[in-house]
RNA sequence: GGCCGAGUGGCGGAAUAGGCAGACGCUCUGGACUUAAAAUCCAGUGGGGGGCAACCCCCGUGCGGGUUCGAGUCCCGCCUCGGCCA
């Protein structure tokens, strides 16, 4: 075997591990375990991006090393595989989405493995798969059948939730009725982008400026009947369980600020007759502020109660309820054509984007529940419905956007708030005088009794005084909101639901759950993919024997919508630990002894989502008891982004897409590997460099040399190993480098590991006696970064069967240290000079050795010492004046 | 606008806990081997200045201050870039 030949020896190591099942994960852990995961790829049709093996390489290194140093490691792969793109191809060919998603899958399983990634490959799960989506419907029917129990804050059967002795006496449709309102997933309606150009229901990312991505055609938003999961229920607990979590803090605080938990006031004001308002209050104070609004009043929900006073109007989202109420008639047209116009835009437009805030008046008022005053009722798409309560009390002196609606719209502005000292007296005259808006705290004025208290004080004391009266109560807002989790597609995990039919064929208004036992509802044959042009999901398509089936001589409706992506990588990571159990999603015990995931790597862009729903299903879970620990990923890292070679983000346009199958082809897996880690930190965002590349390539190379013969015909050791005893110095070097390999494999920092290998290289390479016991470790150390080359240096060194199993090399600190160290000596912070003194030396023999260094000498020599510091095996630094 | 992260040679990046800035790699330059090239090996490579030379001096981690014997690292005030959110 003469030069180092990837393309000879890679393919040959990977039929090895294939073989010999080198990297299959026991069922249950003997001895300590790891369960190292990566963030499964979407299959798409361009294969593998060199994204992907970075942070796959980085598992892999974690995970070799993990197996050498005697853990029991599972490490699996598999493929998030529902997705839009087969969908859209299959429209445009009629070839079925599972046809094409498997030749994707096909194609990444190829890539994966020529990258020599130690997967258990008999673990391999997909979740399109029929026997894995089986379970996650099983699991949405968990969700389906729980309802959150405020008081104990977890989720509990519907079955233990209690039913109000009203509602029992209305009997079994009221009872059903109560239950199905409360349940983790529930239906409600929800505006979605609907495109009747192409007849389709569009996915917000495939919206741009209100038009259709593909086509540029109109796109509109109308409310839809929709499955919504009630994570909101359980945003204390995400945020709170994240002060566990060995994550990043930054991604803790991306999480928490997605949470967005605020507190703050619901306050009722009064919209019925305005000669009833006294009664109305009067009515309030006798009773606790009521769960739900009555039709006498308009809630909202503030986190400035303190401004109460300065209220001069109100808005409601164009979307509210109250709409049509609280339009008087002759607003009507405009009313309905500013509607009309909101609906078209998107949540971003309407806030973000605005610049300028737009709205009506309904011609309606509402009174303040604080001081009497009726003030307008106005529609505006600034507020939206989904936050809070849908309407907002609008206090422009202390509101940057009600400041801009008001001055628009000649609205009066009264300041509540006097500005604090910091700010200028000029400024706060404005403020005062309505001119300027001021958001910061400060002390309440013209708020009657209140004036004077500090708003912090101010918010407490209001919404106590509310809550006393019958008129408010504190209230906790997320930003977060219930998870729309229904899509108008085909591809996607059907629902287990049925909708019962009355005798005429029309839905009852009741669902069931498909019975256990009839799972999984698999998706049905359609004849082809095409829209049909309603807004209703593809499935209505589907033929009769699959949509209207028969239980006990009901007659039910399917469910037509279908998951979101989401929902299969919500749960992936326990399915990898019992991917064939046919009876349960996963075995108790098997979920115990490998849960929770120690390590879990993958793109930054799954920060917020993709963890934020999984450790809410998790916690779901948790709570019924399905699974033993409350959080699933014990420690979490984000990869940085791999760039182009012109810096730019990788992309077809940009035409700087880097192929793996070019790299491996020309440098080889190993080659591919080492230079992801060789880049820069996991964690940085980081240029591509062919030369780069090509010079871990060339380490290789001397790695190849250093051990082999590269001019022999066989493989054959280089002459320049042997059973040479170690030098003093060959130990220090060897020693050096497993330690730091070794501690920085265990911090990630993989870049600083191969440059300690490289360094180990360069030294022996210069030796002509190279000891096969110093060799031997190395070749150890090397093997989790390049295993293909590893492995076959280690079987030319004599071995028989794989490294994968060896034991880890040790370091002996013994034989780190020198017997004299050299040490720095600086004057008044410069350096001056070096001294060689032995290891341990006392202050005075090191001081003494410094003075006498000629440079030191020159530069403090004769001057007044005014101090001398000496630390230890650091440096020396002497003090001097002038 | 808010939050998070980052600014170090020609480039990617190193630098425990405040202690020799630039490890390691790339690039480039020179040399060896070769008829020649490739491959390989050896040496040099932050900027400026001085010396025949071994060497020596000054400056230098985005900018301006500060703390300290000593700051890439800590503190204060900015600037620029990237990410997320509004």
């Amino acid at each position: 075997m003469p030069r180092y030949n990837p393309a000879a020896i890679e393919p040959k190591w990977q039929a090895y591990w294939e073989q010999h099942a080198t990297f299959a994960a026991p069922r249950m852990p003997a001895g300590p375990k790891l369960y190292v995961l990566d963030m499964f790829p979407y299959p798409s049709g361009d294969g593998l991006h060199v994204g992907h093996p970075e942070g796959y390489t980085a598992t892999d290194i974690v995970c070799r090393a993990a197996r050498m140093q005697g853990k029991s490691v599972v490490h699996p792969m598999g493929f998030d595989s529902f997705g839009l793109p087969a969908e859209e191809h299959a429209i445009k060919t009629g070839v079925h989405p599972r046809a094409q998603t498997e030749k994707n899958i096909a194609t990444f399983r190829r890539q994966l493995k020529m990258l020599g990634f130690s997967y258990d490959w008999g673990r391999e799960i997909a979740t399109t798969d029929v026997d894995y989506f089986r379970w996650t419907q099983w699991i949405f029917l968990q969700i389906y059948d729980t309802w959150f129990d405020p008081e104990q804050q977890r989720g509990r059967p519907i079955s233990e939730l209690p039913i109000p002795a009203d509602v029992a006496a209305q009997g079994d449709g009221a009872v059903r009725a109560y239950q199905d309102e409360r349940r983790l997933a529930y239906q409600s309606e929800a505006p979605v982008n609907w495109c009747p150009a192409l007849g389709t229901v569009l996915a917000n990312e495939e919206v741009v400026d209100g038009k259709s991505e593909r086509g540029g055609h109109p796109v509109v938003r109308m409310p839809l009947r929709q499955w919504m999961l009630r994570i909101t229920a359980y945003a204390d607990r995400l945020e709170r369980d994240l002060d566990g979590l060995d994550w990043h803090e930054g991604i803790k605080a991306l999480q928490r600020n997605w949470i967005g938990r605020s507190t703050g006031a619901e306050v009722d004001f009064y919209i019925g007759d305005e000669s009833m308002f006294g009664q109305w209050k009067a009515a309030r104070g006798l009773a606790p502020f009521p769960a739900k609004p009555d039709d006498a009043v308009l809630r909202i929900y503030t986190t400035r109660p303190d401004t109460l006073f300065g209220a001069t109007y109100m808005v409601i989202a164009p979307e509210h309820p109250f709409v049509e109420r609280l339009t008087a008639p002759e607003n009507r047209a405009l009313v309905e054509a500013y509607r009309q116009r909101a609906a078209a835009k998107s949540d971003l437009d309407r806030t973000e984007l605005a610049k300028e805030k737009t709205g009506v008046f309904t011609g309606s008022f509402a009174i303040n529940p604080v001081n009497g005053e009726a003030i307008p009722i106005w529609i505006a798409d600034y507020v939206l419905i989904s936050y809070g309560a849908g309407a907002i009390m609008a206090v422009p002196a202390h509101d940057e956007r009600d400041f801009e609606f008001a001055q628009k719209y000649n609205i009066p502005i009264r300041a509540v708030v006097q500005p604090g000292n910091h700010v200028l007296q000029e400024i706060a005259e404005k403020i005062l005088a309505g001119e300027q808006v001021y958001t910061e705290p400060g002390a309440a004025i013209n708020s009657d009794e209140f004036n004077g208290l500090p708003t912090s004080e101010f918010k407490q004391r209001i919404t106590a005084s509310l809550a006393a009266r019958g008129l408010g109560r504190q209230a906790v807002n997320y930003k977060l909101r219930d998870w729309l989790f229904s899509r108008q597609r085909f591809w996607g995990e059907p629902f287990p639901i049925l909708h019962e039919l009355d005798a005429d064929g029309k839905p009852t208004g009741r669902t069931r759950a498909v019975p256990e036992d009839q799972l999984p509802v698999d998706l049905p044959h359609l004849d082809d993919f095409r829209p049909h042009g309603r807004p209703e999901p593809p499935l209505d398509k589907a033929p009769d024997d699959w949509l209207y089936p028969v239980i006990d001589g009901q007659r039910y409706k399917r469910e037509t919508n279908t998951m979101p992506q989401w929902a299969g990588s919500c749960w992936y990571y326990l399915r990898f630990l019992d991917p064939k159990n046919a009876e349960a999603p996963i075995d108790p015990a098997v979920e115990k002894a490998w849960m929770p995931v120690d390590l879990y790597i993958g793109g930054a862009e799954h920060a917020v989502l993709h963890l934020l729903y999984s450790r809410f299903w998790h916690k779901v879970l948790y709570d019924r008891g399905v699974v033993s620990s409350p959080e699933p990923f014990r420690k979490l890292v984000n990869q940085g982004m791999i760039l182009g070679e012109n810096n730019e983000k990788m992309s077809k346009s940009r035409g700087n897409v880097i192929n793996p199958d070019d790299i491996v082809r020309e440098y080889g897996a190993d080659a591919l590997r080492l230079y992801e880690m060789f880049m820069g930190p996991l964690e940085a965002t980081k240029p591509w460099s062919m030369e780069g590349v090509n010079g871990v390539y060339n380490f290789l190379g001397r790695v190849w040399r250093m051990i082999a013969d590269d001019r022999a015909e066989g493989m054959q050791l280089n002459p320049a190993v042997g059973d040479w005893p170690p030098s003093d110095e060959d130990q220090r070097v060897l020693h050096r480098t497993i330690k730091a390999v070794t501690e920085d494999i265990a911090k990630l920092s993989f870049n600083t590991a191969i440059a300690r290998m490289m360094e180990f290289t360069n030294y022996f390479t210069k030796l002509d006696r190279r000891p096969r016991a110093v060799m031997e470790p190395f070749v150890l150390l090397l093997s989790p970064f390049a295993p293909h080359i590893a492995e076959e240096l280690w079987q030319a060194l004599g071995h028989e069967k794989t490294l994968a199993y060896e034991p880890w090399p040790q370091y002996d600190e013994s034989l780190l240290a020198e017997a004299t160290i050299e040490l720095p000596v600086q004057v008044n912070g410069k350096v001056r000079g070096k001294i060689v003194v032995p290891r341990g030396a006392d202050n005075g023999v090191i001081l003494a050795a410094a003075h006498a260094e000629p440079r030191v000498a020159e530069h403090a020599g004769g001057k007044e010492i005014i101090k001398q510091i000496v630390v230890p095996g650091r440096l020396v630094n002497i003090v001097v004046k002038g």
